[in-house]
DNA sequence: CAAGTATATGATTGCTTGCGCATATACAAC
DNA sequence: GTTGTATATGCGCAAGCAATCATATACTTG
């Protein structure tokens, strides 16, 4: 598209707090966590090395804002990745920052 | 790719000041109001309403995070986007966002 | 029912950060 | 030099949020 589109300022709040949601290391963990498939609380615990408590609120926050998707199984809670730009978002995120890095290694010789 | 990369915490915390850096809705502004072309910061102030101080302090953070480049010119300094995924991110985070609203409504029926 | 396990949540604390005001810097014109 | 304009910055305050501790809820087993 060539003209880009104007949103409003709610429009920008929400895009805003959608931001703000992968804008934690743990919470990102917990996400790279799930890349491979869906895991209850006690695996993301020990594959992020937070406490239960910590774990739980953010497996709250990403859930609330549609990134995760939650299954009951019994007395266990599976989280997987329920929105499927979030890895692209992820990767373009990546990509653009070993480019910059790279670059500025490349500017100390 | 089948396997995912797994990322370190230094990493990580880079991605999350990446998305920091996108999570305020003054700084979605800026970058809106850039799309189409290079602004001085005075047109900034104007398209975004915000005070010369507020908008400047936001203009620094994009900058100091290579989201934008400056360009001086006399009295006046000239912002664009100097990241080209910043503008992917953003369509990525405004379609997942209308499927998700659009969801919403249709499980309002 | 009681006891045990998995997960969630209330309350508190400390840190970060956006905003507004005033002022400082940088540059141009005269 | 002085004055005026464009942009940046130091400071203080208030709001937001992540981390921790303790406790609560939900479910299973016996």
């Amino acid at each position: 598209m060539i003209r880009h589109a104007q949103y409003s300022n709610d429009a920008l709040e929400l895009v805003a707090r959608r931001f703000a949601v992968l804008a934690e290391p743990m919470r990102l963990r917990l996400i790279q966590a799930l890349f491979d498939g869906e895991k209850n609380v006690s695996e993301l615990v020990e594959a992020t090395g937070g406490t239960q408590a910590n774990v739980s609120r953010h497996l709250q926050t990403l859930t609330s804002a549609h990134v995760l998707g939650r299954r009951k199984a019994g007395l266990q809670v599976f989280y997987h990745i329920a929105d499927p730009t979030i890895p692209k978002l992820c990767n373009l995120v990546c990509g653009s920052l070993e480019k910059s890095l790279s670059r500025q290694v490349a500017s100390l010789s």
